[in-house]
RNA sequence: GGCGCUAUCGUCUAGGGGUUAGGACGGAAGAUUCUCAAUCUUCAAACCCGGGUUCGAUUCCCGGUAGCGCUACCA
């Protein structure tokens, strides 16, 4: 069987490829994202492919998170390929090597899940190897079971060597590599080989991935050889890992490294792919904000470094913010402030009707522009415009009420004068202001103590956003009921 | 155990034989506004250790240490 061999200069051609054994991860999200910046930075194209061989650990609701995952990001790919639907492939190809002597049946029986640690180097079963063609083809038709194995040129070849893209030229001794299966005993194909088959098949130009790949890259390259196909440009990804040092893991760290659960708690797409490729790439300028098209155009393999990154989320915090990366979260609120207004308020929509709270697009566009700055992911328009969503505010603290330097009786004052006023003050910010300043003017007050009992009455709270605009977008009715009520529960 | 990769503020990073080692997040302080937020200003905060090369290393080389990865039919 042959391979393709890419001509020089043409279109790169790149490949994400998950295997569907888990929700999409983080990490994975990046390696998704440096490959499709690559793709397109270079004009050429992005194929994904589920690298679905081990049918053991896959599972249906992981090709879904996948899914659900690289949709959220909306980067989208050209092309799109199933590993299992390949299998004659893989097949084929582990054949083709093991007639051109490049491989071996091992008889030996796996090994079952020993405790005891490896000792030394294991290069090969004994005998296994030196089979004789004649006797491996006799006891395979006998129905003895077997793996297919690579044999590793130890004799004939000092080392193997490839330019990783980001760690430089690498080389290894071929006396340091083990003679690794192609075909496990069911026939079915291992990771290394159906990679590689697919990738040559697919006729894919650069490899970019995990760094945990970084030293089965010298298989591949054998592999790669055996089919007499060109080995592709490889560039190895620093690791993301947790702020313990270890890598990221559903078992040890949580929801905290799936895609979804940054989906799910406010993150805009463009903020968490800007923030993603902050770890373990930079643009070399003092850029931290970037969007899609400032990525595309500023991506290179060379800015990749070496170092792994942490991912700085907290496992336990109080708050659900405080959970994630406060860059990331940071980021997110950059991106949140850089929307329209319009185009905003279509994102908070979803969240508050998801929510369970019924509001019209046109509300959501008048009050979207008070609280822009006051949250940083989309959820917080629940804490942040409560009381603009609900009808009926929630019981609060009345000490609340009181200003500063004032006293209950100053409340009600304020509550009741203002009352009196707002029933005939028109509901626009300029008639308010001008209203309640002078009202504060006439009782002898600040500005602040006449403010700050009507803000309490109306929102529940002394953090909201600037008096007139909500008094403006609440309107006249709703206020002058809160205000009623508040002066009520002064007693 | 073997093989490999990596090492700059708490975190993400820039830089690179001579620099006040830069930026960002987070932290602290202040300014500002009707509160909050946003914004602005200021401050604290780093070159893993040891040797070598050199007039001079944080930067280059070697060693150590630490972390991480891979390690016999997971991907």
């Amino acid at each position: 069987m042959t391979f393709p061999t890419p001509s020089a200069g043409s279109v790169p051609r790149v490949r994400f490829a998950p295997s569907p054994t888990g929700f999409l991860h983080v990490g994975s999200a990046r390696t998704f994202i440096f490959n499709w910046l690559y793709a397109r930075r270079n004009r050429g194209t992005m194929v994904l492919r589920l690298d679905d061989t081990d049918v053991e650990r896959n599972t249906e609701a992981s090709v879904n998170s996948i899914f659900d995952g690289l949709k959220w990001l909306g980067l989208g790919w050209d092309e799109e390929y199933k590993q299992s639907e390949r299998l004659e492939l893989h097949q084929k190809a582990a054949w083709a090597i093991f007639e051109k002597g490049f491989a071996y049946r091992d008889f030996t029986p796996p090994r079952e899940g020993e405790n005891e640690k490896p000792q030394g180097t294991w290069l090969f079963n004994p005998g296994m190897p030196e089979l004789s063609r004649v006797e491996s083809d006799r006891r395979a038709a006998a129905g003895e079971r077997f793996a297919l194995r690579f044999r590793v040129p130890r004799t004939s070849r000092e080392t193997v060597q490839f330019a990783d893209a980001v760690y430089g030229e690498q080389v290894k001794a071929t006396a340091d590599i083990e003679d690794f299966a192609l075909l496990r005993s069911d026939g079915m194909p291992t990771y290394h080989l159906a990679s590689c088959a697919d990738d040559a098949d697919l006729q894919i130009s650069h490899i970019i991935r995990g760094q945990d790949h970084l030293s089965n890259t010298y298989k591949h390259v054998l592999i790669f050889e055996a089919l007499g196909a060109m080995p592709p440009q490889f560039a190895h990804l620093p690791l993301l890992v947790a702020p313990d040092g270890t890598k990221l893991s559903k078992r040890r760290h949580g929801p905290i490294v799936s895609v979804t659960t940054y989906r799910d708690a406010g993150f805009l797409p463009e903020a968490f792919i800007n923030f993603l490729c902050l770890l373990g790439w930079s643009p070399k300028d003092d850029r931290e904000k970037l969007g899609r098209e400032e990525l595309v155009a500023a991506f290179s393999l060379e800015g990749i470094n070496r170092a792994n990154a942490v991912v700085n989320f907290k496992e336990v915090a109080a708050t659900p913010e405080e959970t994630f990366d406060p860059k990331a979260v940071w980021l997110n609120a950059e991106h949140l402030r850089a929307l329209s207004v319009e185009d905003l308020s279509a994102r908070l929509l979803p969240v508050v009707r998801g929510a369970g709270l019924d509001t019209s697009p046109e509300k959501m566009l008048a009050i979207t522009p008070l609280i822009r700055e006051r949250i940083k992911l989309l959820r917080d328009v629940l804490t942040a415009a409560d009381f603009f969503l609900a009808e009926q505010l929630p019981p609060f603290d009345p000490a609340e009420l009181i200003p500063q330097k004032g006293d209950a009786a100053l409340a009600r004052k304020v509550l009741t004068h203002a009352r009196e006023l707002l029933a005939k003050t028109e509901f626009t910010h300029a008639a308010l202001d001008a209203t309640l300043r002078a009202a504060a003017q006439e009782l002898g007050i600040k500005p602040g103590q006449m403010f700050q009992p009507i803000r309490v009455a109306v929102c529940g709270r002394k953090n909201a956003p600037p008096l007139f605009e909500t008094l403006e977008v609440l309107g006249k009715q709703a206020c002058l009921s809160r205000i009623e009520q508040a002066i009520e529960r002064l007693g």
